[in-house]
DNA sequence: CGGGGGTTTGAGTCCGTTCAAAATACGTGG
DNA sequence: CCACGTATTTTGAACGGACTCAAACCCCCG
């Protein structure tokens, strides 16, 4: 059996690539992508780039997932977004030409390609396809963003939490034989909260209120939802 | 003099283009910019588009102010960003090839420009420099939404008001004779509330309490901040 | 002068936070 | 593999900020 680390990953073969930004670049672009981008593995806990820190390039998820997050002068913190398997960070820091405004960090193992920022910027000046799939990218960003303002003014805990369970389920769930959908959470309980933007204390409180009414059932990092529409339930008509 | 509705205004003589996406487009292409926009004056309260509506183009804003707005099946609502003289509106549904995800409504009279979708495309195409430009600005006003996510989770009503304060002073804020600064509020108590994240008795409170510590006063629209220091310390050391 | 919307104030309630302690999970070394 | 120390998670109780509902007030305009 081939060992992990020992796996040679090319961006011609990357799963990720088709549903990423890189998806336009063909032939010769494809070549100058590959070579020269420099793969890492991160392990949980791993920091990726930091707050603060200028930004010298532009990194791409092959596979695994990382947090987002962002810092306070105070100690606060809460996660912007996750990106998995095909998704790119750190774009926001390039197109502004400014410092991170953010940290990234691994959740789960994940292999990461760094690709520095004048191979992005010959890549961009050579391809228009690549810039607009950057433009439609930020676009669907900040629509999320958006949405999260609305939902953290609008929603109580118990429904924003629904709606991260909601969301997590396209990537990390799967539905069981009895039809039930199970999701693994890449998320420790301190990481739901700096994604719902509250204390740990009370996800653990929602957590267990949503056990209590049926809706799912927690064990650690594995979550059963008998009914998807109790969950749909949860952030409509609060 | 002359009437403000006859005041015939061209890309070339418009005083936002500057700091605007468009600064870029010289010759032809601004002079295709020009031809392709049409001018409308909005009054405020009147709305430039509706959430769900198709996206037909790009606005740019010419004079005056507006408030984008996303609202919510139950009635909430949050106004997610301001725009004013020089800003490009509705962009984010043109580059993510969706309805739009927000409505727009006038704040001050304001003077907005509509680019036919088409126009816009032949221009970006033409035009790199056009669609950088536009990747600035999205990684700009994404880092806006995200420090704003930061904030509501981590501040009190009271700081983030302060926080809006020292937002506002940007554009509408000049110093008086005795050194305080003044500034004109294009909002409504309604609308500071939909900014901040609130409900308008909770801003009418929070106001009241700046007044008694010193911090600001307030008469109707005009704000008065004698030390601009306290403001700053308002969102630090929560 | 009399609406009518927006704003302010008040009182009561609820949700989420805070602080503290107990319980559980986790990694490490014996 | 178990024992131990540490970090995370959970629970409890008390507090506080923001929300709700309701009424009074104000200002603008007809």
């Amino acid at each position: 059996m081939e060992r992990s680390f020992s796996r040679v990953t090319t961006c011609f073969t990357c799963q990720g690539r088709a549903r990423s930004e890189w998806c336009s670049l063909e032939g010769p672009d494809l070549q100058h992508l590959n070579s020269a981008r420099v793969t890492n593995v991160y392990q949980p806990g791993q920091v990726i780039f930091y707050q603060g820190n200028p930004c010298l390039g532009i990194y791409c998820v092959e596979t695994g997932t990382v947090a987002i997050r962002r810092h306070d002068i105070n100690g606060n913190s809460v996660i912007v977004r996750m990106a998995s398997g095909g998704d790119t960070l750190g774009y926001r820091a390039f197109f502004a030409g400014e410092p991170y405004r953010a940290s990234s960090d691994a959740l789960e193992p994940s292999r990461i390609c760094f690709i520095d920022k004048n191979a992005v910027r010959q890549l961009l000046d050579r391809n228009p396809a690549l810039g607009h799939a950057f433009l439609r990218r930020m676009a669907t960003d900040l629509d999320g963003a958006e949405e999260a303002k609305l939902h953290a003014s609008s929603l109580s805990v118990r429904a924003r939490l629904s709606h991260l369970l909601l969301v997590l389920k396209d990537r990390f769930g799967n539905v069981g034989d009895d039809g039930a959908l199970e999701i693994t959470l890449p998320l420790s309980r301190q990481d739901m909260a700096a994604m719902v933007g509250t204390r740990p204390e009370t996800i653990a409180r929602a957590v267990r209120a949503l056990e209590i009414d049926g809706v799912a059932s927690f064990d650690g990092r594995r979550v059963v939802v008998p009914d998807l529409d109790d969950l749909l339930d949860e952030i409509e008509a609060e």
